[in-house]
DNA sequence: GGCTGCATTGCCCCTTGGGGCAATGGACGG
DNA sequence: CCGTCCATTGCCCCAAGGGGCAATGCAGCC
């Protein structure tokens, strides 16, 4: 991994640092603010993506699937024509667990209660001072990183847990409760040798050096 | 567990009754409000206890410690003289985790968006419906419930732990990392059979049957 | 019909885990 | 100085885990 098979050009490069980074979508239809946050966001090495209104990224969201590797949140204005903020949140918690920063003028005291309860992770007031907004952000960045991490392992562990056939899963699940061979097969309905066999693909299959391992990715797995 | 080896009078069983239900400590300067939110949840089966201030309360969590079992939480004004529902927060946070709900009439959206930042669980704005409250109550004593739950569990694992000799803990620790008997005794530097001895002792003092019972132990344990 | 993958099982052998019995030695409180 | 607790270890035996080799049976696919 110590360097590319393909040659990067510098904008590449620019571009692979700021997917690093983390990716901000700030929406607002007041195209000033927009101009103005990204801009502060870019020089900060965040890569930016802006849209005037709710309906404009959903759209965007819904043709671009896969979409952005990498920690990724929203930045979105309470108040917009059309879909406001709040109704932003509901379709975006349908849709995943995009991180989501809320930020109003001088709006009343219910509507930042209504984000918080439904999950916004933090509520900025306009004006924004530049490092509230840089602050928010980075932990909006960090949450989105560390659900990705889990959101991944769990894939991964979920992927071990399929690969397996029905009965090797289920010698898997009764070792990770600690049952011994024996009570294996005959709960099973099997001989001493065959528990054996599978038990060995099960550890092949999960990965597993040994049994304490097993255990873990069975928890983990849910199995 | 059945019955109790004392018999209980009613004052007694009602008292119990409401502190399975849970306890909720109410904080306003306004007597009127207390007395109107205190009857609300009295009716409703909680156990209440109120006071005028912030300080009032903290005075007599401070002497008296172990205070309350069963599900617990604090529902404090924003707004009152001396202390406010914010700096609480700090003081409440700082000594352990009690959930807590903030109110407030009118107040700006930056003290609601405080309150959230600081961890509070919801922020009801007066006047307040009775259902409102009650679901806000009853969502703050499940959070307290869950703590109480996990931090019980966690008392226990690490009291098992602490059974356990130094010599024990690091025969443990390298089990629960599925090391073989013989590497762990190559590792520390004494015989198979003395692994072996202390391996028994750790199933004992974990109260693990199976080494996958241990590895879970050791896991919640964090050894 | 032949091939392939999964499930099953018997035989046999070696490695590990578990544990009884007995003994040694250091540290510490009475 | 004695009793107790903890750590250590050798000897020995049995149970459980791991796995090679070989064979059987069944189901789906070409």
């Amino acid at each position: 991994m110590k360097s590319s098979p393909l040659p990067m050009n510098i904008f590449e490069q620019e571009h692979a640092a700021r997917c690093a980074k983390g990716r901000v979508v700030v929406l607002d239809d007041d195209t000033t603010i927009v101009l103005a946050l990204a801009a502060l966001l870019e020089l900060e090495g965040y890569a930016c993506e802006t849209h005037a209104s709710a309906e404009a990224y959903l759209q965007v969201l819904h043709y671009n699937r896969p979409s952005f590797p990498g920690p990724h949140c929203v930045l979105s204005d309470l108040m917009m024509p059309g879909m406001n903020g709040l109704e932003l949140q509901a379709q975006l918690a349908a849709l995943g667990d995009t991180p989501l920063l809320l930020m109003s003028g001088g709006s009343g005291v219910n509507e930042a209660v209504s984000g918080f309860r439904g999950g916004a992770l933090d509520f900025l007031v306009k004006p924004i001072e530049a490092d509230t907004l840089l602050a928010a952000v980075a932990r909006a960045l960090d949450v989105s990183r560390e659900r990705q991490r889990l959101q991944q392992r769990k894939a991964e562990m979920a992927a071990r847990k399929a690969s397996m056939t029905e009965r090797e899963r289920g010698v898997a699940r009764l070792v990770a409760q600690g049952r011994i061979n024996s009570e294996i097969a005959h709960d099973m309905g099997i001989a001493l040798r065959t528990v054996k066999f599978h038990r060995q693909r099960v550890m092949e299959k999960l990965q597993a050096q040994t049994v304490a391992d097993l255990v873990r990715i069975a928890d983990e797995a849910g199995l």
